[in-house]
RNA sequence: GGUGGAUUCGUCUAACGGUUAGGACACAAGAUUCUCAAUCUUGCAAUAGGGGUUCGAUUCCCCUAUCCACUACCA
């Protein structure tokens, strides 16, 4: 009987989710979910000093918008629990106890950073061989202390990492990490493994920056006795610095919270995706992935060992094919909150829109700039009716200009299909082609150099009166303009 | 300083020891289009350096260089 794969997230509650913690978590779902395993959370959050209102919250929030569901956890329970450390502060002592009992730890009574930092050597060791009854008379006396792990002298510690391969530490060159603090709390690295322990958790998805620590967590698994976790260490998330340096992501590179991506107008399924493809590889060609495509493809052997730089340009191109295959009526839904526009986005034109605005963006907060030309037309220069590839010059826009406005003054019915009629018959009038006809056209409905939708869409979506207004003013623009050159 | 890790186009990455070193983003050119996108075509661009092992090395070994992480009573 094979045992359940269980994984687990353990964050601490900081108050937002940096992205490298959250592909870490991705990577533990993944991988727990592509082996019918278990996703547990567990709130690490044994450092009182750094407690932050509201932040366990961020990270329900964040699991659930990104779609990674727990199986366990402290909102929704199991047979594990409590999954939050501190509620779990009680049991940690006795596992430390234990380990003195066993002698892998001891009594530490030394003042904070006393006897280390000097030399870049760490903990000198001074209580490591401290009597027994000097450890009782010290207790006695109500003398403040920590627990320390005891770690061999000699000898070395190794493991197979799933992702790093055989990796060995010589033991000489580890601390005596303290396990227990003075004011009772475990260190995050005790807690760590004991909860990992008692958990039952098989497999250990975390980032390479604990490669160089993990040795003393399995020294703690032996001397407890315990049967050591599988380990799968994940390359670190690197951004690129203005002056083409690398350097750990942070905020200076931009946005680096999930939240912070989601307020810009990134899909969370575009986050995922692209997030997914730093450090790890299909194998195959395909790059958009489903959530559900990313479980059936996840597999270890794809995760690599450097360090991958986050790509802002590449995860808008992830973020727009998510946005371009969005289903219609769920775009309309997400694009509203950015459009300003009053009422809904249900009615026929702004579907239009929303139709014209699904294709041509990479994040919902492109909207507002994109659309604000309907509202209100910018002003522009009477030089951009100058096109040279539409043999568009002032003196043909003008006239252009004059011929529209008195057939689609005409037209009652302001449709798409009438309106492209007109236009079409006007233009064969003209001896033209559609082009040169709608290049002045478009550019007075808009002001614009480029708009989502040519001329027809403009004028179906601005309407007749609108429309016709805006016409009227550029040709008055262009008027003014030969006045101006005459004097 | 010590310890551990890493190194394929600018970036993300693929390649049982045998490929003209592949794909994607970005960039450039062209096609197409009522503008712009989208789409299609094409182009540009890489195995850090040096030694081995081998008939043959991106791939295995060693050295050098560079980068990163850890080296807290933070997590």
């Amino acid at each position: 009987m094979s045992e359940t794969v269980r994984t687990r997230f353990a964050p601490s509650p900081t108050g937002y989710m940096h992205i490298g913690n959250l592909r870490t978590a991705l990577f533990a779902y993944l991988f727990a979910k592509s082996q019918n395993g278990k996703f547990i959370l567990r709130i690490e959050d044994t450092d009182q000093g750094r407690y932050v209102e509201g932040a366990v919250d961020v990270i329900y929030e964040t699991l659930k918008t990104a779609r990674l569901y727990h199986d366990e956890g402290p909102d929704i329970g199991g047979e594990y629990g409590p999954y939050v450390q501190s509620e779990r502060k009680g049991m940690y002592r006795q596992f430390a106890l234990e380990l003195v009992e066993k002698g892998a730890a001891y009594y530490c009574f030394c003042q904070k950073g006393e006897k280390e930092s000097e030399s870049m050597e760490g903990y000198d060791r001074h209580c490591r061989n401290l009597s027994k009854e000097e450890v009782e008379a010290q207790l006695a006396a109500g003398k403040p202390y920590v627990i320390r792990q005891r770690i061999p002298l000699e000898g070395s510690t190794s493991w197979n990492d799933l992702v790093y391969g055989e990796i060995s530490v010589e033991n000489s060159t580890l601390d005596d990490q303290v396990l227990l603090k003075s004011d009772g709390m475990p260190t995050y690295n005790f807690a760590n493994v004991v909860d990992d322990h008692l958990m039952n958790i098989t497999h250990i998805i975390r980032g390479s920056e604990y490669l160089s620590s993990n040795p003393k967590y399995l020294l703690l698994y032996d001397a407890f006795g315990w049967e050591r976790p599988q380990y799968i260490h994940l390359p670190i998330i690197n951004g690129k610095n203005p002056d083409g340096s690398i350097s750990k992501l942070s905020k200076r590179h931009g946005a680096v919270s999930f939240q912070a991506l989601v307020e810009q107008g990134y899909l969370p399924e575009g986050i995922i995706n692209y997030i997914a493809l730093l450090g790890w590889s299909p194998k195959t060609e395909q790059e958009i992935f489903s959530m559900d495509g990313l479980i059936a493809q996840f597999s270890i052997a794809g995760v690599h060992k450097s360090p991958a730089v986050f790509d802002y340009q590449k995860l808008d191109w992830v973020n727009g094919q998510h946005i371009s295959m969005m289903d219609p009526e769920e775009f309309i839904r997400m694009a509203l909150p950015y459009a300003r526009i009053e009422g809904t986005f249900l009615e026929p034109k702004w579907r239009k829109l929303a139709s014209l605005l699904q294709s041509r963006i990479s994040k919902l907060s492109e909207i507002p700039e994109k659309i604000s030309f309907l509202f209100q037309l910018p002003d522009y220069d009477t030089e951009l009716f100058v096109n040279k590839k539409n043999k568009s010059t002032l003196e043909t826009s003008a006239a252009i200009l004059r011929q529209a406005i008195d057939c689609l003054s005409a037209v009652q019915d302001w449709s798409e299909e009438t309106l492209l009629g007109t236009l079409t018959e006007l233009a064969g009038r003209l001896g033209l082609k559609l082009g040169p006809l709608t290049w002045p056209v478009r550019l007075s409905l808009s002001g614009l150099l480029a708009t989502p939708g040519g001329a027809i869409d403009i004028l179906y979506l601005l309407g007749r009166e609108e429309s016709l207004k805006r016409l009227e003013n550029g040709i008055r623009r262009l008027e003014n303009k030969n006045l101006v050159d005459e004097k």
